[in-house]
DNA sequence: TTGTAAGCGTTATCAA
DNA sequence: TTGATAACGCTTACAA
């Protein structure tokens, strides 16, 4: 691989010379210039990306860990961040856990297999120097990212950090489960059923005190047995919808759209047909919500705009560069309803 | 950030002796191991990894280039990557294009586009000296991504490599259209729609061909009026369906599952079902296709399978290193019928 | 305007 | 078993 000692001899220069040019340092004469930048053109020469990074102490680069590429909310997060970190000229390094192929769904809560993982990849980003590590989780939670202590610009995106020494960009499920809610409710309903994810989950948490809130206001009743907890998957749903069936409820609101895909399980084996029979209404706006018949009322996540939230949060920080930079926070970004076919008008 | 050098100097030894150390050389007291290891706990000392690959030539690190991360062919086949990668004590370095974010759907054949964004893509993962390139496409076709005299190993997945300098790894079209239309065959269908994808596309060519040779050796008539071009988008999935109706097919393969799903939306318009009163068949095994009624049987893409095995000739190459290693080819994964609930048995 | 030389942190060679 | 030293390719302060 050519170098720039070797440019400089072909050129009759000093390396330091080609390094002006290369670098738009002024004090050139255009003459110089002009050759060294032919030869540069015509050897293919390109800087050595170590020997940069070991000379200068800024890299340019904002390192992103992954739990899991292949999580659905991954690609889409990460993607806006490169766009994002591209155009403010940033270069971006990701470091993939692959948490699921690892221990399929049982790492979320399991602090010590989270820290097996992330430690090197922490660990492997330092060692790169980069300018700063955004951490995208796969799965919503308070995670224990980093120590308080941590050297280097880091925040959180799509869970809670809990040290709040790090800000966290996360989607607003309170405010997502009252505005689902409150759709419902507009729409004429009144007994509103949930099928929730895992009681102790947060997602599931905050979306429901959204549900109360919503009811709350329209003086509505909270009746517990309108709440059944499932585990995110399709079966789930199933077995919810038989439920509150027998409840009497007229809407339900499930918590993803895999457990509302199970609720149309459940009603295509009963001869009966969402937005006719039932209103029922998703979380996620995931790709399958607009192949379900009818197609599926839902709240979409705005993975695109927590990704370039998130990636603007970081290079801003870096901008500023205030020693102490006290400004942590946690950034809510709001969901939004997609309306389809799946919710009855009753009024 | 801690050094070697200041490791060296809390432990009164040289850098060379903490070098040796932590690169496991066998040539240093077990006491003096023990005393060093002990203090680059304590400091959590990195090495610079600027200055290692500087000084070595080894990076280690497999570069990787993705058309873009959102096409959702890219994440599980760039998983595995990276999975095989690591296990074999590699590193990998990922470079998003983005083309969709760019252009939409207008670059798959644009020279132009694609070589303006991915000679800087490749200038990147040169100066970062990476030990080899795979390029990972997001839609299948042929592909000039590199110079015959390209210096760097480098692969081809999800597309075919234009230069035969490259080897690439591709899915089996043309079985994936022989499979399939012989399955249908083996249901009893004889008279076999199919929806395929644009006219001039390498996927939708060798499927055709894949199907016209099933149905050949069964003694079927080819039937022109039987092929109906689409466009990979459900809508035209919808519009084939109404057609091929006509012609009296008892089966539709359609060479996505987004088009079968477009066929499914207009048996559902017109009372009809998939499995009872025609049988329908997919292609790609995307998540969708298990949620549609009756659940779709389709052909999934085995993009881990893909993705293992690029990743396993990319570090077999490696460590060979016979110089002009004149092993490139074409591999094809095949793809394998999921069998659901949309075709019929007619005998 | 251009060149010299030091130094970034590590590893490899060779001498002690 | 350990240490001194050179070298990797680049940038930069300063000298010419």
């Amino acid at each position: 691989m050519i170098t720039q000692k070797e440019i400089a001899d072909m050129c009759g220069v000093s390396t330091s010379t080609i390094s002006n040019i290369l670098n738009g340092k002024l004090k050139v004469s255009e003459a110089t210039r002009q050759r060294v930048l032919e030869v540069v053109r015509k050897t293919g020469y390109q800087p050595n990306y170590f020997a940069q990074g070991m000379r200068k102490q800024k890299t340019n680069i904002i390192g992103i860990i992954t739990e899991d590429l292949i999580q659905f909310s991954s690609p889409p997060i990460i993607e806006r961040i490169m766009a994002y970190c591209e155009d403010m000229n940033y270069r971006t390094i990701l470091v993939n856990m692959r948490m699921y192929d690892k221990w399929l769904n049982t790492w979320y809560e399991d602090e010590k297999k989270l820290q097996s993982v992330l430690q090197p990849a922490i660990q492997e980003l330092l060692s790169i120097k980069v300018d700063g590590i955004i951490y995208v989780a796969g799965h919503g939670r308070i995670i224990n990212c980093f120590p308080d202590d941590f050297k280097v610009p880091a925040m959180v995106v799509y869970s809670y950090s809990k040290s709040s020494k790090f800000t966290s960009v996360v989607i607003d499920d309170e405010k997502g489960g009252y505005d689902m809610t409150r759709y419902l409710i507009s729409r004429g309903h009144r007994k509103i059923g949930v099928i929730a994810g895992t009681a102790d989950n947060m997602h599931t948490q905050k979306r429901c005190l959204g549900y109360q809130k919503a009811l709350y206001e329209d003086g509505i009743l909270y009746n517990p047995d309108w709440i059944r907890y499932g585990d995110w998957q399709r079966e789930s749903g199933y077995q919810g919808c038989g439920q509150l069936l027998n409840e009497g409820v007229t809407a339900i609101f499930c918590m993803n759209d895999d457990m509302a895909a199970g609720v149309y399980d459940y009603l295509y084996e009963h001869g009966m047909k969402a937005g006719e029979d039932i209103s029922i209404a998703g979380y996620d706006n995931m790709e399958i919500s607009k192949y379900l018949k009818p197609a599926l009322t839902t709240n979409e996540i705005p993975f695109s705009e927590i990704g370039t939230k998130s990636a603007e949060i970081m290079i801003r920080s870096l901008m500023e560069e205030s020693e102490d930079n006290e400004s942590a926070e946690v950034v809510r970004i709001p969901c939004q309803i997609i309306e389809r076919d799946s919710v009855r008008d009753l009024k």
